[in-house]
RNA sequence: GGGCCUGUGGUCUAGUUGGUUAGGACGCAACCCUCACACGGUUGAGAUCGGCGGUUCGAAUCCGCCCGGGCCCACCA
């Protein structure tokens, strides 16, 4: 029998035509009634802003993506849900910045109307382009997106839950504040950044006429001024405390007091508190009960404090009011400083502080308990899991999970008009909107008059919540149970002190549950000099350019070179290492598809054949271990090395002898070896490059489906025997390829005669197979330390 | 300042329970259009495994110090 594979592989043809074939046949469809033990991924929700796709978040998706197929083809019913993260901040900004409006600029309504729309087209830009045109295989039955009334449903009743067990709590308190966006932030959405600022000596004003210098990087804050600290060890400056002190400019009356966390050596060590300009202000404020006085407004300008510099953005007001201090003789000097600020992560606005009435989830109290949960997780590598450790030891804040911002979540609460007591919405009545909806009760002081909670959860509130609302929770209890803890959590590390903290922190807090066993970190692409690809630095290699000129299979390919956790530089050598790869699998299955016959019995193999076929069971072997632990990489490379090196370049050179030849019990021996050997490797790359060696499985093989639901093949028994003598035949064969070479000679020219030095008598049963390969009539045997090879 | 990762031929890298002629790919050179493949094949050149010490019969691999790259964290106004 005959098959036909076409001269020339067309992958463009090819893969759009599976593509489409797969989702039509469901071939990835998860069955809740299979036997299977299930593996289930907690996708990452991919966040709408990203319109603009390049080679790393291809790669970023296909990693994990390797894993579905592996394990599905190794007898696991595999979950894996496509979603969308289009709830929050990201979205909002994507849509600010896209129509160039401000959250203001319209009816709350409105603006979430326009979020979720865009949200949408980015969905479908997002599901063709990355997940249907990069051949993963979700089952699309699944898909969520975390702003689904699902999602809403079940971030909220976490939250109701953590309220009643008094892990949620409402509290006035200073807060991290972001200007642009003008709403509270948590501390993992601060990124620290360096920067160069100006340090300022001033005087200030005693009240019996003398003068004290301070330091401050922040004179705009003067109007906030509510103190003066000195150290208490610090004798210059011992008579100071318990006096006054002037404030320039602005005129109030500060004590002098003495606290330990002052430097002595810090500028003129003596250091003025604002309320707030940095978080030691926050903490000299609570220790020292000091009064406060917020000088700026929600979107970073001086208010009515600030007196005549009212209305100025803080960057302005800074200038005018040094102007001023110059001109009135208060400055002393300037000098240079290299300090980190504060970020907000999203848009790198410098962080304030405010304060306002926020809800919080406690996290300060449970650092060990949320160690001890990560301790209980599979980190791949196994070092990040420190870096989550180091988070939580160094945790300052409880976790503000408010946010006033329109589009998210709503915190399901009311407020009593009268005695300002919460009031929570019904279980049964969630997801809703506190806006548009009552409370079913009156206020325990009798009042029914109600303010509705007009703020939203922070994002990570309901995306904390993935493996609930992936595996369905409460839409379909039976999948829930059957697969929560999840096998795998596959993220990029930049996130660990979000997505996975969270998620720890809320399944441990809900749940006393770990969320997933295994979390797998996600390899971050640099471009080819192995810099971070940036916009601006003009450096980012988009996918659909790289698509125009590679194929997909070839884009997964270089995909699978990654290591978890490791950065990768994107060289585009390995687009074209990939294309010659599959180049070599379609031609390698033309080759075989003209020798493919059932052959029913087989009783002697040769040892070239029991050398390919052990060889392959220890690459599959290797393979499945190195894919079990996450190391696509060296899955890849193992893989890659046998059906280059020994399949292609020796087993098809060291049989074709025979299967053009008339011994028939030869012939079918070595096309049983064939058939099983390449069977075998088709499969193997089928997680991988899974066009291709679907349409070669499709042609050639017709035991299953598709080959995405046949099953990996088994490690057999390994013939050490055939192994030794097989890599000795190499080696030999490539001592007579290299003569042949260095003779200008072609490499089926015959040869009379060579001698072969051997150490070891095993040599001679390669003898048939090397006289085969190589058109060598006669070889004779000579005893010698060094494998050599003289041609007579 | 603290923590973590990392430094292998021109380039990207495999190899770190110590013992390999240090493996591969891209690039380079020479040869070969052989019945799967010239978008190919064969062969070759090219690495004192960042540096210096130490442990050991033996180190790319373990230890120490130094140098370089990266990431995370940190309230010095």
């Amino acid at each position: 029998m005959i098959f036909m594979l076409a001269k020339k592989y067309d992958p463009k043809q090819v893969e759009e035509k599976w593509q489409k074939w797969w989702l039509e046949h469901k071939i990835y469809k998860f069955d809740i009634k299979s036997k299977k033990p299930v593996y289930s991924i907690d996708v990452p929700p991919v966040y709408a802003s990203a319109a603009h796709l390049h080679v790393g978040h291809a790669l970023h998706y296909t990693q994990f993506e390797f894993m579905a197929r592996f394990w599905r083809m190794s007898g696991r019913e595999v979950y894996f849900p496509p979603c969308f993260d289009n709830n929050g901040l990201p979205t909002e900004k994507y849509v600010e910045e896209k129509y160039k409006i401000t959250k203001g600029d319209m009816p709350r309504d409105e603006f979430r109307k326009l979020c979720r729309e865009e949200a949408a087209k980015v969905e479908e830009e997002y599901a063709n382009r990355a997940f249907k045109g990069l051949g993963h295989s979700h089952d699309w039955n699944l898909i969520y997106t975390t702003i689904d009334p699902d999602a809403q449903r079940i971030s909220q009743l976490a939250f109701l839950q953590l309220v009643k067990q008094g892990d949620a709590y409402r509290a006035e308190e200073p807060v991290l504040w972001c200007p642009y966006h003008q709403t509270a932030l948590a501390q993992a959405e601060v990124e620290n950044k360096p920067r160069t600022t100006v340090l300022n000596y001033l005087y200030f004003d005693l009240e019996d006429g003398e003068k004290i210098e301070i330091a401050t990087t922040r004179p705009e804050f003067l109007p906030a001024c509510v103190g003066v600290f000195v150290h208490p060890d610090d004798k210059r400056y011992k008579k100071l405390v318990g006096k006054n002190a002037i404030v320039p400019i602005f005129g109030q009356k500060v004590p002098i007091m003495e606290d330990e966390k002052v430097d002595m050596e810090f500028g003129s060590g003596i250091v003025m508190i604002c309320t707030f300009g940095d978080s030691t202000d926050i903490e000299w404020w609570k220790e020292h009960k000091l009064p406060l006085k917020i000088c700026i407004t929600e979107d970073g300008k001086l208010n009515e404090l600030g007196g005549k510099y009212k209305g100025l953005d803080l960057n302005k007001a800074k200038e005018r009011i040094k102007k001023d201090l110059d001109k009135e003789g208060y400055v002393i000097k300037e000098e240079n400083l290299e300090q980190e600020v504060g970020m907000c992560w999203r848009c790198k606005t410098p962080i304030e502080y405010m304060i306002a009435k926020q809800w919080f989830v406690r996290t300060l109290k449970y650092k060990k308990e949320i160690i001890a949960q990560s301790k209980k997780i599979k980190w791949y590598p196994s070092f990040y899991r420190k870096r989550l450790e180091d988070w939580t030891n160094n945790l300052g804040w409880d976790w503000c999970i408010s946010r006033q911002r329109p589009y998210g979540v709503p915190i399901p609460v009311w407020y009593c008009k009268k005695c300002e007591e919460a009031v929570f919405a019904e279980e049964q009545d969630l997801p809703l909107d506190p806006l548009f909806a009552e409370p079913k009760k009156k206020c325990k002081c009798g009042s029914d008059d109600f303010v509705p909670e007009e703020d939203i959860f922070d994002t990570w509130m309901t995306s904390s919540m993935t493996p609930q609302i992936a595996s369905q929770q409460f839409k379909n209890p039976e999948i829930y149970k059957k697969i929560f803890p999840m096998s795998l959590r596959p993220q990029s590390h930049d996130i660990i002190r979000t997505w996975a903290f969270y998620t720890i922190l809320k399944s441990y807090l809900l749940y006393k549950e770990i969320p997933w066993k295994d979390v797998m970190i996600g390899t971050y692409v640099l471009d080819s000099k192995g810099r971070g690809m940036h916009k601006s630095a003009g450096n980012v290699i988009w996918l659909p350019d790289m698509l125009k000129k590679y194929s997909v299979d070839t884009l997964r390919y270089w995909s699978a070179s990654a290591g978890v956790g490791e950065d990768l530089p994107f060289q585009e050598k390995e687009m074209i290492r990939g294309t010659k790869l599959l180049l070599k699998l379609w031609n390698s299955a033309r080759f075989a598809s003209l020798h493919f016959e059932e052959i029913k019995e087989i009783k002697d193999l040769k040892m070239e054949d029991k050398w390919i076929l052990s060889r392959m069971s220890e690459t599959i072997k290797s393979y499945k271990d190195f894919m079990g632990k996450y190391r696509i990489s060296r899955a890849r490379k193992e893989l890659e090395m046998f059906f280059l090196h020994d399949f292609c370049d020796f087993y098809l050179e060291m049989v074709k002898n025979r299967l053009y030849g008339d011994n028939e019990e030869s012939k079918n021996a070595a096309r049983f070896t064939l058939y099983k050997t390449f069977l075998g490797t088709i499969k193997l790359w089928a997680p991988i490059v899974p066009h291709i060696t679907e349409e070669i499985y499709q042609e050639l093989f017709h035991e299953e489906k598709s080959v995405h639901v046949s099953s990996l093949p088994e490690a057999e028994k390994v013939d050490k025997e055939a192994l030794e003598v097989g890599s000795l035949a190499k080696d030999v064969i490539s001592l007579v390829r290299q003569y042949k070479t260095q003779k200008d000679l072609a490499m089926n020219a015959e040869l009379e005669k060579i001698v072969i030095e051997s150490d070891s008598d095993k040599i001679k049963e390669a003898e048939e197979v090397i006289k085969g390969t190589m058109k060598i009539k006669i070889i004779e045997y000579k005893k010698g330390k060094e494998l050599k090879v003289e041609v007579k």
